[in-house]
DNA sequence: GCTAGTTTCCTTACATGTACAAAAACTCAC
DNA sequence: GTGAGTTTTTGTACATGTAAGGAAACTAGC
């Protein structure tokens, strides 16, 4: 049994053998930007870290953005952990989404892969379920049921890319922006209630709603027929 | 009065005269984004077609997102058009919110830019005043009004850029994507709801349910209290 | 005229994502 | 061993956004 291939795999494959793997890659990329934020991934440096070149990245990875899809679904794996949801099912809608979007909320990077169409980590497909389950728990119809799931995560995923990407442009520069400036001199004849809301715009438009558009969602879900 | 300045200008202003103007640089770039899409719109091209050359246009225009920020403000001043608006203040959030998301939706480029903290062009800003008075008139107090006009903005972002990036992933490759293949393997005892639509998914979340959703939270926003 | 000051523009340079093609490292059939 | 086939890695090259510094074109004071 001396001439045996590897006792771990048989050894079948053709081709020259990787040196770098898709897990090490995520891996060494995750660290990078838990390190240093997600400005200081990119694929040069990465490249470095591993060992490797920025375009054998390429064969393990299709482009940078497959790269941050599959970190956000490693950070959602090790970081989503299921609640304990409430019997009331239209509770148990409100806590998943919120659970999903408390975990979001506290990556801000990866604002561009939010985009996807869906969370469809693995591990986030549980939370979809309950929030699926407890609308059609509520009376809806599957099909309703999954148009509500899309939704809460229209909703969800809106506000995290509009509140980080407004955070961003804050600290960018102190510069006055053409927004702000637009509503300094609003005519009052025109448009009384943005002008009578103007000086209290920015803290307004500053606080966190989440949780209170999430409820009239999810209730104006339930209720209309 | 032969030596007289410029009759159109009294001419004082010190410096090097300007060759371009903010407002030549938008029409330019508008150009060229509807003749050959956003993907043409280089700074390159941008400064070659003005006559000119790439970091001429840093001086009236801060970079290239503040530019495609400057495009859609110009795109809603001149396609925005004031609808109809019914006397039933819900009624008249709905219809306000509805154009903002049509006129937006026809547009696709711009994803980016969507991630603004709000919708701030001038010609946008009378939708957005109808939208909070329809809240105030139909009895919630300025402050509310205003977060639900946030609400309504989150919902609407994120569904157009949701939407539009799903779609862009579909055409730019016909690979099965990572987030198709999790769905063709559910465990239906642990996901029973999501092994249950499965097959359904894709066309349900193809479809366009963005006005229901919108009655939904409308009517969530003004039930709740 | 000349100099100082101001604004706009241009040249050069760099970091980045990634296309393309060739080289390298392996397996298998002979 | 040799050659064909396959997969991974590498080297080179290009387009892009934009930072930095200096040149150019003007005005105002002398």
């Amino acid at each position: 049994m001396a001439g045996m291939p590897q006792p771990t795999a048989p050894r079948k494959a053709p081709g020259r053998p990787p040196r770098i793997s898709r897990e090490e890659i995520i891996g060494t990329a995750r660290r990078i930007v838990t390190e240093g934020g997600v400005s200081r991934l990119t694929m040069r440096r990465l490249a470095a870290e591993v060992g490797s070149t920025p375009m054998a990245l390429y064969h393990h990875v299709r482009d940078k953005e497959e790269l941050l899809v599959l970190l956000l679904d490693d950070y959602a794996s090790r970081t989503l952990r299921r609640p304990e949801l409430p019997d009331d099912p239209r509770e148990r809608v409100v806590v998943a989404a919120t659970a999903i979007h408390e975990a979001l909320a506290a990556c801000p990077w990866i604002v561009e892969v939010l985009t996807a169409d869906d969370l469809m980590s693995t591990s986030a497909l549980w939370f979809v379920e309950q929030i699926v389950d407890g609308f059609v728990a509520s009376g809806l119809p599957l099909e309703r049921a999954v148009h509500g799931y899309r939704s809460l995560w229209y909703y969800t995923a809106g506000e995290i890319v509009v509140r980080t990407t407004a955070a961003r442009r804050r600290t960018d520069d102190g510069r006055t922006t053409y927004r702000e400036q637009v509503f300094s001199d609003l005519d009052p004849d025109e448009l009384p209630r943005l002008a009578q809301a103007a000086d209290r715009w920015a803290p307004l438009t500053a606080e966190d709603t989440y949780s209170d558009g999430l409820r009239a969602l999810v209730d104006g879900l339930l209720t209309s027929r």
